[in-house]
DNA sequence: AAGTCAGACAACCGCGGTGTC
DNA sequence: TGACACCGCGGTTGTCTGACT
């Protein structure tokens, strides 16, 4: 006997996400947390299977996101982490806080790419494309370090001086600004969000889950225990700019008072 | 103004590893 | 211990949007 299935797949709606659900999701993952998946959609009151509700989540509602292009310090960094870890985008993004495994890959898939190719740089190697016309064997580190000095040649003069291949927690810049990352507004993301905090200032995102799930929000485990981008009042204030909270600095940041909630 | 096309990105699919029964 | 579900990941597809004719 194993377990229940996931969802009823004939009656799991597909395509993309109404508003309306997006509201019903942050709701409930504010409100209880992340737990399995599986019974998100059920207590949700949404008909969607756990899956999609997940990467629904975790790619586009998640409150710490950044949104807009990828900048170009962010750039180099997955050009060099692709060339170390190949198409591990989850790894990948694990470097990159606020990038989803599924946009880094999709910004590699439409920009990145055509620049290494245009630059004469095999995106799948590394190597010189005409060189990798006649070898496929993995790129070796010189070789890797000659081909990010090419591209650093390329860069603005401050962004190549400023870049340095990834040390364990090199890039994680939280401080960057996301704004410079060009986040754009998004209405619909507006009128989810304010109207959950508005709805729901207990919002408890530690919830009921018991099995350390927020790693996937992204943050180092220090930063998970405290959540200190919430309670750092100004974090807050800077999320809101960030998607767009319009209503939300109507609120009085200081009368937030959540700690008991963390 | 309408039609077409290409680019960008959101969402789905399928697989592998792991956990549960 | 085997069967099956869950979860996460990477690849792929579908849809939307803006540029161009």
């Amino acid at each position: 006997m194993g377990r229940q299935p996931c969802c009823d797949k004939l009656d799991v709606k597909k395509g993309p996400w109404t508003a309306d659900e997006d509201r019903k999701l942050v709701n409930f993952i504010l409100t209880h947390g992340q737990c399995c998946w599986r019974s998100v959609p059920k207590l949700a009151g949404l008909r969607r299977c756990g899956k999609s509700c997940r990467l629904r989540w975790t790619n586009y509602l998640r409150p710490d996101l950044k949104r807009g292009l990828l900048n170009e310090d962010e750039e180099q960094l997955v050009i060099d982490l692709h060339a170390r870890l190949g198409n591990r985008w989850s790894k990948i993004a694990a470097s990159l806080p606020g990038r989803t495994d599924n946009e880094i890959k999709n910004h590699w898939n439409t920009h990145i790419k055509k620049k290494l190719v245009k630059m004469g740089i095999d995106p799948v190697t590394h190597e010189p494309l005409h060189k990798s016309d006649t070898s496929h064997e993995a790129p070796n580190e010189d070789d890797h370090h000659r081909n990010l000095d090419v591209l650093r040649l390329e860069l603005p003069k401050d962004c190549a001086a400023e870049f340095s291949p990834p040390t364990e927690n090199s890039s994680t810049d939280e401080s960057r600004s996301t704004s410079e990352s060009g986040n754009e507004e998004d209405p619909s993301m507006n009128l989810i969000w304010s109207e959950t905090f508005l709805n729901d200032l207990s919002w408890n995102i530690s919830g009921p889950d018991s099995r350390g799930e927020y790693g996937e929000l992204g943050f180092s485990s220090s930063e998970e225990s405290s959540f200190s981008w919430l309670l750092d009042n100004r974090n807050i204030v800077d999320n809101h700019r960030n998607f767009g909270f319009g209503e939300f600095s109507e609120i009085d940041i200081n009368s937030l008072d959540m700690g008991d909630k963390f």
